[in-house]
RNA sequence: GCUCCGGUGGUGUAGCCCGGCCAAGCAUAGGGGCCUUUCGAGCCCCAGACCCGGGUUCAAAUCCCGGCCGGAGCACCA
């Protein structure tokens, strides 16, 4: 990290500031090396994009300030989480935090810490004790319709008023498993006419009746929202929490339960969402459509979690360098698949090997071809070449390309020949050798050996419900490539290694 | 209905808090050119925008008022 940046953000002349840092501006009350951000994720479900910038933004601050960064898993509600979602969300963030150090030169890339709320459980109740003794809190056993009527109509209820021993008592019961779930719950005692709805006498532990993934059947009350989160971030020393900016109205109800409380209060900054065009982000949406079979789970490439769009082979260095130039701006975002294919590009086009890939192939006859041998560069800016072996004096060459081919036209087969077209057949095109070879301007097309080729299938996600598969041909060396290796195939785009057997890539984009 | 955000080139956005350095930045898509025995890539260039109406001011994308349009939130989920 840059000295100079982390002093111009935490300085306080903004103004002097250049247009590229204004982009990640100063946070309030912010002291190089005393700030600790978190992200809090719920393991409910596979990381999306949208969780990409919950975790960006406040990494990039941590670091920036020299601070510390935590993960924290916010699982308070059993019902709809699973084992399986703490590692999806530890292994995708991991790959975002590394590319952020690798690309950004934050480091470390990665968390200082992980906190997993429900640990905090025996902390919490103990919180909850403590606000039914100052009277801060009661037990309500109103069915959900009339809490929802009353708040609205900004009437108290009969539990409001009982004795802070009834609460006690009642507390314990639900503790204790006597009330079973809806039954009852714990409200905070603010105003049920405030302005704020959420601020109305809000929930703060209710009971749930399922399995925890962790503690199986050994708590059955969790606090909500509002509770655990600004305790949590409270206890773990969190200094500037960000959230997205739906969460605006409950700053307020937040901000009183620490004060009831006594604990440390912090700065709670919003942030914008983000939306992928065209694309259904929310797992209300894709989940339907994964159960329907339309996608192959939750890493199908058009699905925009984390996995899928690693799948595709978008990378989490492009990822970063997009939410870095992002900002953390407080306007809902809409993320333009082609900006970050460009962001992608920009990425891979230095590293990635080319290949030569013939989809529909025909078998074109190369008349005149003095050496069975092919010599093309692995990248245009690497020295080092790559030898293709044919067995006889044919190639094929895309069905697209044989049909625009005319009698005459000259045209170069890639590190081959230059040729002159002979003939073009209904299922093979005849070809000569030209005489002169170095002729500029003519259109190069890409080939693979007749008879030495290596079967390939190329995915072309199309939309979120479709796809096209490109079945073709592509050179011998193809068949090293292993699943995960990013290449260029030339003339038709970036693409990913999804199995090697059969060679399968995914298209990422052109 | 209530509350809170927004409306900037074709698209996605920065700037707005703290008015002048903004005849508005970036990216993407578009047009043109260059390169070429890699490429549908890259490089260079071009064109293109402050929702409407009032007000304040020497000066408004930026502040104020009104309108129109769009989004989000209003759980015993997070």
């Amino acid at each position: 990290m840059p000295e100079d940046r982390l002093r111009e953000l935490a300085g306080p002349e903004k103004r002097e500031k250049k247009k590229e840092e204004r982009k990640w501006p100063p946070l309030d009350k912010a002291e190089p090396g005393k700030v600790v951000t978190r992200v809090a994720p719920e393991p409910n479900g596979y990381p999306t994009i949208g969780h990409a910038k919950g975790l960006l933004v406040p990494f990039i601050y941590a670091r920036l300030y020299n601070g510390k960064f935590l993960l924290r898993f916010e699982d308070t509600n059993p019902r709809v989480e699973r084992l399986e979602y703490f590692d999806a969300i530890r292994e995708d963030f991991s790959a975002l935090l590394e590319a952020a150090e690798r690309e950004l030169g934050l480091s470390p890339g990665r968390w200082d810490q992980e906190v997993i709320e429900s640990y905090y459980l025996p902390k919490m109740y103990e919180l909850a004790e403590q606000l039914i003794r100052q009277g801060d809190a009661y037990v309500c056993t109103c069915p959900a319709e009339k809490v929802r009527s009353y708040r609205k109509e900004g009437k108290e209820c009969e539990h409001r008023d009982q004795p802070v021993e009834k609460n006690l008592e009642l507390w314990e019961k639900m503790l204790e498993g006597e009330f079973k779930e809806g039954e009852a719950h714990l409200r905070l005692k603010t105003d049920m006419r405030h302005p704020n709805y959420t601020m109305r006498d809000p929930g703060i532990f209710r009971i749930v009746d399922a399995p925890h993934p962790i503690h199986g059947d050994r708590y059955r009350v969790y606090p909500t929202y509002d509770f655990s989160i600004s305790v949590m971030d409270s206890l773990t020393g969190v200094t500037h929490a960000f959230r997205s900016k739906e969460f605006e109205p409950h700053v307020e109800v937040q901000r009183t339960i620490l004060r009831k409380l006594g604990l440390r209060e912090y700065e709670m900054i919003q942030f914008g969402r983000i939306t992928m065009e065209g694309i259904p982000i929310s797992k209300r949406y894709i989940r339907p459509l994964i159960k329907a079979g339309i996608l192959d789970g939750w890493s199908d490439p058009r699905v925009p979690t984390l996995k899928g769009l690693f799948r595709r082979g978008i990378t989490p260095e492009a990822l970063v360098r997009f939410f870095y130039e992002l900002g953390p701006s407080k306007v809902d975002a809409t993320i333009n698949f082609e900006s970050l294919a460009a962001m992608n590009r920009k990425v891979l086009d230095p590293v990635a090997p080319r290949y030569m890939f013939v989809p529909d192939p025909v078998k074109a006859v190369v008349e005149g071809l003095e050496v069975l041998k092919a010599e093309v560069p692995v990248h245009p800016d690497r020295e080092d070449r790559r030898v293709i072996e044919l067995t006889e004096p044919s190639v094929y060459i895309a069905l697209k390309d044989a049909k625009s081919l005319r009698e005459g036209q000259e045209v170069r087969l890639r590190g081959l020949a230059t040729v002159k077209v002979r003939h073009v057949g209904p299922d093979e095109v005849s070809l000569r050798v030209s005489e002169e070879q170095r002729i500029s301007g003519i259109q190069i097309i890409q080939w693979a050996p007749y008879g030495n080729a290596t079967p390939v299938r190329v995915m072309n996600p199309t939309s979120p419900y479709s796809y096209e598969m490109l079945g073709g041909y592509g050179e011998p060396a193809m068949r090293e490539l292993r699943k995960g290796d990013m290449v260029q195939l030339l003339r038709i785009g970036f693409a990913r290694v999804d199995s090697e057997e059969p060679l399968t890539l995914i298209l990422s984009h052109r």
